[in-house]
DNA sequence: GAAAGAATTGTTACTCGGTTGCACTTTTGG
DNA sequence: CCAAAAGTGCAACCGAGTAACAATTCTTTC
């Protein structure tokens, strides 16, 4: 019996966890100086002082190795859906939940001071295969966005997919503004106009917008 | 100098087309027998007796093998928009098209009678890789759909956005019909009931949807 | 505390997608 | 007919990912 309460994590439970760290952590300080594709596998393994084969028990794919933190993010937009407060529609609780993201510099917003954070970020746009991967997460999440709003499956599907979308966009904006140099401050009233802007839309419809 | 028009196809070039044909041809035949990932690029090259360094001459990936002919309708939504009659909005131009495309089966739509149509789906939509792929192609499609629109640059980018994702769900909804073993005859209304449950979802809002 | 048992790891070798360098053949243009 | 250009095949290579198996390390049980 070891102290206190926090269940025996096991020895061997805690070197695993070391391992994935000591991976993730080398993977994406690697990454981030040489580039993503200038990096192979064994060099992570190397740095890491794991084989091969043990890397890819811990991580199925290397872009995994880049997006694991992202992807523990994942199911987010279900979870606010979910607890938002009584009264409130999904929507609007999005809305602002995705504005407060944007003050926190939170980095799924695409805005971000830190130039880690930053790096990683162009990393991530610049890179086909991470990009790919990010899809894939992204589908996730949808799924349990419309699982979360509730009603009619189609309506459901359709509304999780277009809010998503829409997120990804957001985030890509800012992070197109941030590239051509301007700075965060700067770019932050933006990008609390474009959310605004594109809630709104998703609210209320594309169709004063394009007409004849 | 060249001789005049487009007119001389040159033999060269006719040698270079019916390679890419049989490349291609090889390619999706092995594909739809044996599944996507059981097929490698070196079976493709022998079937159709070109090297394997030829092959990625021709195509720059494996998935570009099965995708390319999806790959040519590219643009399709900006040009409905950009040929659209005076008058008309660009979504009710999307609308129209989608539907007309639903009644010729299009295999854009999801629906599709032919078997080997139907095997192509199947392996797309079970594929990770082509569907990755296929997502790449969506987002150029969706530049030039928010090109089309016109309009001011982020309203423009975010209804492109949402229109494509719509017509990709809209496409998968209804192959995941037809997976389950339904007739296109039976699915073909609920399609278009679809299309039109989610066009007026785009053109009129989220918003009497999902309240409180 | 030691032995039986399970879980994790390293080594080696392999498959497959994709690329490179170079020699060889074909088409083209004069 | 000849030379430049374009295209091809060959062989060797790189990197991601996997399989087999032996060696090691933790856990469990007595």
């Amino acid at each position: 019996m070891t102290t206190g309460e926090t269940a025996t994590t096991g020895l061997r439970e805690r070197k695993k966890q070391r391992t994935r760290q000591a991976l993730s952590d080398a993977a994406i300080a690697l990454f981030l100086e040489h580039g993503f594709d200038r990096v192979s596998v064994a060099d992570v393994a190397a740095a890491a002082d794991v084989s091969k084969p043990t890397l890819f028990r811990y991580f199925p794919a290397k872009e995994d190795l880049a997006l694991h933190r992202i992807a523990d993010h994942q199911g987010e937009a279900a979870r606010v859906v979910r607890d938002r407060p009584d009264g409130r529609s999904p929507l609007a609780a999005l809305r602002a939940h995705f504005h407060a993201r944007l003050d926190a510099h939170d980095p799924v917003t695409g805005l971000s001071d830190h130039p880690g954070v930053r790096a990683f970020h162009d990393m991530l746009y610049t890179t086909p295969s991470l990009l790919a991967r990010l899809v894939r997460y992204a589908s996730r999440d949808e799924e349990l966005l419309a699982e979360a709003l509730g009603g009619p499956a189609p309506v459901a599907r359709l509304a999780a997919a277009q809010i998503v979308t829409v997120h990804q966009r957001l985030a890509q904006e800012n992070w197109r503004k941030l590239v051509s140099g301007r700075p965060v401050t700067d770019v932050l009233p933006e990008a609390h106009a474009d959310a605004d802007l594109a809630y709104d839309l998703l609210g209320t419809g594309l169709d004063g917008h394009f007409e004849g």
